[in-house]
DNA sequence: AGCACGCCGACT
DNA sequence: GTCGGCGTGCTC
């Protein structure tokens, strides 16, 4: 075999593991068109496996007589555009990553793993499902897994082969097929043709929508922040912005925080674009996935919208990039590969010399003060499109109600409102950030709370399934009905959670539909949408639910909008608590009345006289932030500090400390180069001791200057930390203390 | 991550 | 005597 002597390429090998998480050299076959990007097969110790080609060069420093050559290429083509090879470089010192770590982020993992993708996959289908229902029940009850299999695809309709396989296997499902009940056909021919670049003309923009494309599309590089109230119609913005670009022979990505709202926005833009628009989100099936990257990759698609993780997309001429709800906190990864969207999103626009647009109606205090000071150009839209007002907001004292007999989740004030909704065929929305019955149980007699044996939290309490589940692991327990402490059986209740609210609710108006939504009844993959869809039919309805109905939904009908626990936010030890709680807030009152009816929100607080209720309730962020921000200066937090936490955990304490300990002292050394530098270090166990049977403690401080030089250092310092047994690694300003 | 190499206990 | 436990080290 002849190898291209002068050509070797710079291999990452495909294993998560710090260890092999370097460079390996491998010569080129003469016969092979390996270039930068290329996926492929190399022989590496014992084994053959998977990489990426990263560079090629020249030279060696290893010795070349010792190199082995690649034994074939995956994919004809490169995947990994020169772009994302030195976006990994970024990434991988910016946050302290491995470099695999980042390389998957930038492929569907369906592509990895030998699992390239074949050319057709078969999908299965339900054929005739009034034979199949009546075939279910003539079939002998013993053959569970036959009739496992009927009933899912009664419920799913159709599924990929592999998949309904790996549940099934074969057998059962060439039975149903030669029975003619279920069908199989291959779907590659499916597949949505590529139309012209049709630009369907939208809704008409007023002024200020038409000022900010053009302040956008005049923005060169750089970040533009667009501070939108709740329904100024800044995704007629986007859309038009997005629409010049692709005019210009450029691309464009549009995110979205991953709660739900992927769908909606993706529909906007597939009536807008159609083709050209590649949807991404955990929501797809793993070939969906595939398909929708293969177009990004290909050029058929050129506008990719989704959450976090389409900032990855394989786009070439990027000459726009969007971030809606820039605030939302999903757009910090806080587990493997750690980063923040934002800085990775400006990194991308860096390269394509291409404007990143931050929209939100309640900016992050970060991100508004970067325009304060003239990093971020600040455009402002002070107005809803529709000219109506923003609804009115009350504040209800639920410590002042205590007194007045109002011992309930529901005020009566909010009652009688709910009651006027009713009354008028309208709708309301009932908003309670915590799932689950009550957030815990408690014994009178001796103050003992069942918490869970993997993880160092209390147990909630579900009426409905009458269980007791860890909102961490998600683990099951029975309920107790006797203390195991002292024998008692009398139990307290913790703070309301969203089916209390229903149950009470269900009380003061039998007679309307109460629709809930939260983790617990969305499991299911069309429940969301379902849910939704009838309560949007319903007048009058009421739906309660948490986090999920605060963002995105565009219900006219709504015109009331009931905050049963505003606090909860606000309690949690976080320098972002108020940040948070102003934000939750503005976007659940924002639900209320967006149609031509006028909305009203009432809010329920234990700290009524509390600053953040005092300035949304009058829709002052810019009050709220001057508040904010003198507050985060006087107490040295972001922007004014970055916060750096090394985070330790293993399963035996012993481990960890031994590991602690050394790094504590390592950065001790640093501390003392830099005194002025750190104003907060300290070692500590985690607020939550234990997460899925693992203790966790931590390094916590606070920089205020040379940020460049010590984060590097304190990168180093963890690196000494290489047990097996303990694992460490570092965070910045992370978005969650627990 | 895998997998081989290697050095100490209980078993057909 | 040997089968096999998993600690350590290496992979271009």
């Amino acid at each position: 075999m002849c190898y291209n002597v002068n050509m070797i390429a710079k291999v990452i090998v495909d294993i998560g593991n710090s260890e092999v998480d370097k460079v390996f050299d491998y010569l080129i076959p003469e016969s092979m068109q390996v270039s930068i990007g290329a996926f492929v097969r190399v022989p590496f110790g014992h084994r053959t496996i998977e990489g990426f080609v990263i560079d090629i060069c020249e030279n060696s420093d290893y010795d070349i007589d010792k190199l082995k050559p690649i034994q074939s290429l995956i994919f004809d083509n490169p995947i990994i555009k020169p772009e994302l090879i030195q976006l990994m470089s970024y990434m991988t010192e910016h946050y302290h990553l491995r470099k695999v770590d980042v390389l998957r982020l930038f492929l569907p993992s369906e592509l990895r793993n030998g699992k390239v993708k074949a050319k057709y996959i078969s999908i299965i289908e339900v054929k005739d499902y009034e034979a199949l229902s009546e075939a279910i029940t003539k079939v002998r009850s013993n053959a569970k897994n036959m009739i496992a299999l009927m009933e899912y695809m009664l419920d799913v309709k159709s599924e990929e082969l592999t998949n309904l396989a790996d549940k099934f296997g074969y057998a059962n499902i060439n039975k149903l097929i030669n029975q003619g009940l279920l069908i199989k056909y291959e779907n590659r021919d499916l597949r949505t043709p590529n139309s012209e670049v049709k630009l369907t003309e939208g809704v008409k923009l007023n002024e200020l929508q038409l000022k900010a494309v053009d302040c956008i599309n005049n923005t060169k590089g750089g970040t533009v922040l667009l501070f939108g109230v709740t329904g100024s119609g800044k995704t007629e913005v986007y859309m038009n912005a997005i629409k010049q670009v692709l005019l210009q022979g450029k691309t464009a990505i549009m995110l979205v925080p991953e709660i739900g709202l992927t769908p909606q926005v993706a529909s906007n833009f597939k009536n807008k674009f159609g083709d050209l628009v590649a949807i991404m989100h955990s929501g797809l099936s793993a070939g969906e996935r595939y398909d929708e990257w293969e177009k990004l990759l290909n050029g058929e698609a050129k506008i990719v919208v989704g959450a976090r993780s389409a900032i990855f997309a394989p786009l070439d001429n990027i000459g726009l990039i969007v971030i809606d709800e820039e605030h939302d906190s999903s757009y910090v990864s806080d587990s493997n590969p750690r980063y923040n969207t934002i800085e990775v999103a400006q990194a991308r626009a860096r390269y394509n010399n291409c404007p990143l647009v931050l929209g939100s109606a309640t900016p992050s205090i970060e991100s508004f003060y970067k325009a304060q000071i003239g990093e971020y150009k600040l455009f402002e839209m002070p107005v809803r499109a529709n000219r109506q007002a923003l609804p009115k907001m009350t504040i209800v004292d639920m410590y002042q109600g205590l007194f007045m007999g109002d011992y309930g989740s529901i005020s009566s004030t909010l009652q009688s409102k709910l009651s006027q909704v009713i009354k008028d065929k309208k709708q309301a929305l009932i908003f309670i950030n915590r799932r689950g019955f009550a957030s815990f149980k408690r014994c009178v007699n001796c103050g003992f709370v069942p918490t869970c044996s993997d993880c160092d939290v209390a147990l909630v309490y579900h009426k409905e399934d009458n269980q007791l589940k860890c909102h961490f692991c998600d683990k099951r327990y029975k309920v107790i009905t006797k203390c195991p402490q002292c024998g008692g059986e009398v139990f307290r209740e913790g703070a309301t959670g969203t089916q209390k609210v229903v149950d009470e609710l269900r009380r003061l108006f039998p007679d309307v539909p109460i629709f809930r939504m939260d983790n617990d009844t969305t499991k299911t993959k069309d429940a969301h949408h379902k849910i939704l869809s009838e309560f949007a039919n319903s007048y009058p309805a009421i739906l309660v639910g948490t986090q999920m109905i605060a963002k995105g939904h565009d219900f006219p009908f709504i015109t009331l909008v009931g905050i049963v626990d505003a606090d909860l936010a606000l309690h949690q030890a976080d320098y972002r608590a108020t940040e948070r709680c102003y934000q939750l807030v503005t976007q659940v009152a924002g639900r209320a009345g967006r149609g031509e009816y006028t909305g009203e929100v009432v809010l329920q607080t234990y700290s009524a006289r509390h600053y953040v209720y005092t300035y949304a309730s009058s829709y002052d962020y810019v009050g709220f932030y001057k508040k904010e921000i003198a507050l985060r200066k006087t107490t040295h937090f972001p922007p004014f500090a970055t916060i750096i936490r090394v985070l330790f955990s293993g399963d035996v304490l012993s481990d960890i400390m031994t590991e602690l300990k050394a790094v504590h002292d390592k950065i001790l050394l640093i501390k003392d180069r830099y005194p002025n530098d750190f104003i907060f270090f300290k070692a500590v166990a985690c607020p939550v001791k234990k997460i899925k049977t693992k203790l966790r403690y931590q390094i916590l401080m606070r920089l205020v200057g040379n940020e460049d030089i010590i984060i590097p250092l304190i990168y180093d310092a963890v690196n000494i930390a290489n047990t097996k047994k303990v694992n460490v690694f570092v965070e910045l300003n992370p978005q969650n203390l627990s």
